[in-house]
DNA sequence: CACTTTCCGTACGGTAGCGTATGGAACGAT
DNA sequence: ATCGTTCCATACGCTACCGTACGGAAAGTG
């Protein structure tokens, strides 16, 4: 067993402390004591990496957009013959396992954006990332633009919807009832033109 | 002008203040003094309507609840021929105009929940209600019962999602997007059967 | 008018957390 | 060995809150 497994720190040490922290207890939650007492040192050490708290906070920010962009990416990649397996894949992703640390990430994140400008704006410019590759895979899958823009937006909004919810405690079989939900935004028709009121 | 528009107050007045800096910043910034501070009176109050901090956030939760269940009852209540246009309108609700303060206590309570075993539970109600509601306007169009729960389920994941995006940002006309995607949510066809692979 | 109840103000002690100042250990360079 | 750099510990002042104790005004009640 290692004696000293981490003699000195360095900014992702406290980057990743807060983004746990993020995850279990939110971004308001992130406190510079705590951390350091996570991190078996004193705070003596965070205020020589980080200039103050806030600084701690963008670099969070930047190191979960730079993995976000990365991986809806790399999810996306174009394979020819396998867009709708990716969708899927997309999808099962986000829906599957809540409380997984990628996604309390993700809500604490948004719950964040909603009252720091900052935070928003890495979030926009996430969130317009994966419409934009979603949107590819449904054209790779031959729908036609305006409705993959349509369907990348609802798929988005389902995934992070779902997962501020519960549903195990309302359907025994979620499982069957994601795979539903997913056939009907990857696969549905798109509806019959409204009987127009007799 | 009346001179003293509230001589006394009642945990209603407490209550009220407490759901507003909920919207906008969060329960865990909930604070007796500020409350007092917006309400012009001191703590000393406070003590008097509440036993502490907690009892306040336990009536804030239940208040909540309260009005999310009447509302709902009331705006799914059967109207015979007008199903469809019930389902829009719930749709419409929540993915239109983000930033009202309805939307925003919602998403607040659901961050809360993520941490608050009462808040979670309180949410939970309120969604098997919701669930429940939905069904029946789904069924009421003629559904089937599998099929409407499935729907139930992707409508109120998505208008929460949606609330969490700033889609405004990516579809200049989001309205017509919305539109568009109420129409997949409640009127799309069910997919067709997976083309077994070959 | 006395007396009680209701409601709120004031003052206090206590905790948590931010940021700063300063000292010191470990380490490399010369 | 001396010195500078890097990294962390310690100690301090400061603010924001929570909850309590207690006093007092205002309004009802006899």
């Amino acid at each position: 067993m290692a004696k000293t497994p981490r003699p000195q720190l360095d900014r992702s040490a406290w980057i990743q402390a807060a983004l746990d922290t993020l995850a279990d207890e939110g971004a308001g939650s992130i406190r510079v004591e705590i951390l350091a007492k996570r991190l078996h040192v004193t705070k003596g050490s965070f205020y020589w990496h980080f200039k103050d708290r806030q600084d701690l906070l963008e670099a969070v920010l930047e190191t979960w957009k730079d993995g976000r962009i990365r991986d809806i990416v790399k999810q996306t990649r174009p394979e020819l013959g396998h867009a709708e397996a990716q969708l899927f894949h997309v999808i099962d992703v986000y829906s599957t396992s809540r409380n997984n640390r990628g996604i309390l990430i993700e809500l604490a994140i948004r719950d964040w954006a909603r009252r720091d400008p900052a935070a928003a704006r890495i979030v926009e410019e996430v969130d317009s990332w994966r419409l934009r590759c979603a949107r590819e895979l449904f054209l790779a899958c031959g729908v036609p633009m305006h409705e993959a823009s349509t369907r990348s937006v609802l798929l988005y909004a389902y995934v992070f919807g779902v997962s501020m919810m519960n549903c195990d405690k309302f359907d025994a079989d979620f499982v069957a009832l994601k795979a539903d939900i997913r056939d009907l935004i990857a696969r549905s028709q798109t509806p019959p033109a409204k009987q127009a009121a007799a």
